[in-house]
Order: structure tokens, then C-alpha cells, then sequence
DNA sequence: AAATAAGTGAAAATGATTGTCAGTTCCATT
DNA sequence: AATGGAACTGACAATCATTTTCACTTATTT
């Protein structure tokens, strides 16, 4: 049994929840699939391999793994939520692409630093930071000219 | 007559958007408005003044107002909306109170650069970006110690 | 003035997300 | 093993911000 499996029931365990025969298939699909999908994609992905799990379930399912840090939900600001890894996973930040949708995750050690810089100029408490760079990758701003 | 308005009008006419009196009474309303309000609290200062416009029409002038470059539309993450003036208007950034929702409007020259150079490493052409830093303020800090 | 185009506002539609609730499953205690 | 309560599930309804529709009014052009 894989390390994040455990660590989930762990998290249910302290948290008087139960492990649920649906939550176990929500999570290994979550942690088999690819970075940044949507609800209705890993919804369609569940409901291949288990079509008795409701839209829902799944619904609840992630909101319990982004309780547990397992995933986190971000926002593109497109108004679609999204899930990726997080169990382990370094902070990162995004690159979008406004053409193809495509993003590349990046992180620079001295802009993480200058935003911790900001914040105590500031006198705020940092909690957490959200960064996405908008713009034309590299593939499309050859197709565009 | 305001110089946003003229630079409005114009670029009405330039699309071949005409400029209506709902139009103008909801340019007068954004004009004079506090930062960063939704929808619904500039339907509410329109609606006082002008109770015969509908919701729509407050929605449409926004959009409208946005495509101009007079208004920018931002996502705080909480579902909801807010404009905030553009027109003049140097880029900025944010830092949200996750406690109270306050914010300050901040911008740091060489976190801009360095973002400039981390779309250059990645060879992204960089049309703007998005960054939110999120914490507790200063006055929050206190209390909640 | 007539014809055409654009704008308005009320109401309906949309789409993502959350709440409800009756039926089911799980667990601890007898 | 039986039972009673708590948690869980899934279909569906509700919510909420935003967009679309459409009948009607207003402005512009011929
Ligand atoms: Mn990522
Ligand atoms: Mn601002
Ligand atoms: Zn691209
Ligand atoms: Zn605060």
C-alpha cells in the first residue's frame, strides 16, 4: 500500500471519518492521473472504471483529499476548479498559455523570497501566495506569425 | 467633461457602439466609486441613483467598460467579481487578508523583473499576470493573538 | 417618415458547486 | 449475532454569479 494511501487514512482515522470503499477509488484514481484536471474529467475518469460513483461523491471525495493536503484545488480563473498533486510536491507557480490552455510550472527561489520581503514590509502574516504568468508559449507564438 | 469620458466615447464610436444615457449614468457611477466592488454594490450605488436600470444593463456597461480599458476585472478566488479603475492606473498587486478580506495594493519593481525573466527562460511571450499574496494583516495578527 | 440597427430590462437559462434527504453501510455495544 | 446510531452515498434540488433570450423601445440612416 503506497505511502500517501496511508497517510489518507491516517487523516481519516484522527478525523473520525470513515474510509469508504468509494474514497479509496476516488483516491487511486486521483493519484494515477495526470496533473490539473478538472472535476468533470476526473469524474469521467472514475466513472469508467467504477460507473456506480456518483458525480457528487466525487465532488466530496476530492474536497476530503484537499483536506487530508493530499491535493490542492487551484484556479486558473476560468471558473473551473482544478486538483493537482501536492502530497510531497514542491510549491510551485504557473505559466498559462492564453493561445493553447498549455502551462509549465516554474518556482524562482528569489521571487519567493522578495514576496516574503513584501509581506513583513507590509506587516502581514503570509499564509500562502498564488502566481500565474499569462502569456504565449513558446509552440503558438510560432503559429501566430 | 472628464477626460475617461471622452476616451470612452471614443472608443464607442471607434466600434460603432453607441452611447446611451444607462451608459453614461454607469461610466458617472464607476467614475466616482471606492475600489474594487462587485456587481452587485455597483448595481446598488446605480440603483439609488437611477432606479429604472436593470441588473443587466450594469453587467453589459461593466464588460463594456473593461473591453475600453477603463475598468479591470479581478478574481480574489471567492466567486465573486470586482472592478477596479484602470484608466491611469499603474499595475499593481495584492496582498488579501484572509481574516477580514482588507488588502493592500502593493507592487515591487524587482519581483516584476525577475518575472519578466522567468517567462524569457521559458520562452513565453508575458502578457500580464496575476499575483495575490495571502495572509493575516497586521490588525488581524493582534486580535487573533 | 420608414427602415434598419442597436440597446434595454425582465425573465429564463446556464454551469459549477453545495445542500437535502431517503435509503444503505459501517461500527460499537449488548 | 442482533441492534441502534452515526456516517456515507447518490439522485436530485437549490444556490449563486453570470449570460442569453426576446419583446419592446430608442437611435441612426435612407
Ligand atoms: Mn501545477
Ligand atoms: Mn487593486
Ligand atoms: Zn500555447
Ligand atoms: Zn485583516
Amino acid at each position: 500500500m503506497g505511502v500517501i494511501k496511508e497517510f489518507y487514512k491516517q487523516y481519516l482515522l484522527n478525523n473520525k471519518i470513515r474510509y469508504s470503499a468509494q474514497r479509496d477509488k476516488i483516491l487511486d484514481v486521483f493519484l494515477k492521473m495526470e496533473r490539473h484536471l478538472s472535476i468533470a474529467q476526473i469524474y469521467e475518469l472514475v466513472r469508467n472504471k467504477y460507473p456506480q460513483i456518483g458525480y457528487t461523491t466525487v465532488y466530496r471525495a476530492m474536497n476530503l483529499i484537499c483536506k487530508a493536503g493530499i491535493a490542492e484545488k487551484i484556479d486558473f480563473g476560468d471558473g473551473i476548479s482544478r486538483f493537482e498533486h501536492k502530497y510531497g510536491q514542491e510549491h510551485h507557480d504557473h505559466l498559462i498559455c492564453l493561445n493553447c490552455g498549455k502551462f509549465i510550472e516554474v518556482i524562482d527561489a528569489q521571487i519567493e523570497e522578495l514576496q516574503r520581503q513584501l509581506a513583513k514590509t507590509h506587516k502581514f502574516v503570509l499564509k500562502g501566495h498564488k502566481m500565474q504568468l499569462f502569456g504565449t508559449c513558446c509552440d503558438c507564438s510560432k503559429d501566430i506569425k
